[in-house]
DNA sequence: TTTATATAGTACAATTTCAGTCCTATATGA
DNA sequence: TCATATAGGACTGAAATTGTACTATATAAA
């Protein structure tokens, strides 16, 4: 169907409930409750979340959880990526392709293409304006027939 | 990894492999040989594509398979739809979410708007433009920092 | 009319991925 | 020393994906 996991839906949800205290630490039972989800799910989001460098992880009593920079700076192609692993819109297009049909296949190179305007759409999103509150609006972009212009080699 | 499915990715394949002679039918057989995939594989997405009015399908021998429009207007989205249904970024971003916790999530509105913008990504790419001789080439988009103004509300 | 061909539709098993949980180790502050 | 909290890993059940098989139906040609 095209989608991101519920992990990565659930990441962007806890993540968010940090941005408006972005100084303070965080701990996970906290974060589960606020973002009503489960405290071993979350637990495990952020683990991850603090491997790929998006938030800083502190042991010991006290510790707990803080973004790793501005919320304005984390795109949401860094939370895709951070759980889910590189973006890759089909077996073809990731890094080390395998795909056996590789050397017959013309529409390898399109894919490719079609893939980095998706990760770009979502490199162009921040956490910031993920926020309820964020006053900035995403649009439909243009619709239908305008929208081959904006993937079309200038 | 967000991706699409290898069936999708086929259907790609498959279908171009009838772009060069559109008013042909084609049986499956003879697009399973072109495309390097295995005939229950082809038939069976040749089936759904049908279903979609993506292809006509013919029954009894000389039977088989066209385009039921021309490449440049079937589009990306439509196959992909075809094969994996309705595009939905996230749980949420179906037309009937029954996610538990919307009523809580501040990131829903967020996701839905760029899943139009991924939607409309693939809008605008035909499969005439997948053509492994088609001219038109298909950009990375602008990188970075500059794509918020194609999903900025102008 | 019979036969070979080819799609239509459905069902099914194998595989892979995802989601959620649990356990042990380590670090920190009181 | 002890309670707290993350780090890292392993494991299990559920779900989706893949690939295949089987039966029914339609068509063209002998």
């Amino acid at each position: 169907m095209l989608r991101v996991t519920k992990l990565t839906d659930y990441a962007t949800v806890v993540l968010s409930a940090m941005v408006d205290a972005p100084e303070r630490v965080h701990n996970a039972t906290e974060l589960a409750e606020r973002a009503h989800l489960e405290l071993p799910t979350v637990s495990k989001l952020l683990k991850t979340l603090a491997q790929a460098g998006l938030v800083e992880g502190f042991r010991g009593s006290a510790g707990g959880y803080r973004l790793a920079k501005p919320a304005a700076e984390i795109s949401l192609i860094q939370i895709v990526e951070a759980i889910e692993g590189p973006l890759g819109m089909t077996e073809c297009s990731g890094e080390h392709s395998n795909c056996e049909h590789e050397t017959h296949c013309g529409v390898r190179s399109k894919w490719l293409r079609i893939n980095d305007v998706v990760a770009n759409a979502l490199r162009g999103v921040s956490l910031a304006e993920m926020m309820p509150t964020a006053s900035k609006k995403l649009s439909k972009a243009d619709s239908g027939k305008s929208i081959p212009s904006q993937l079309a080699k200038a």
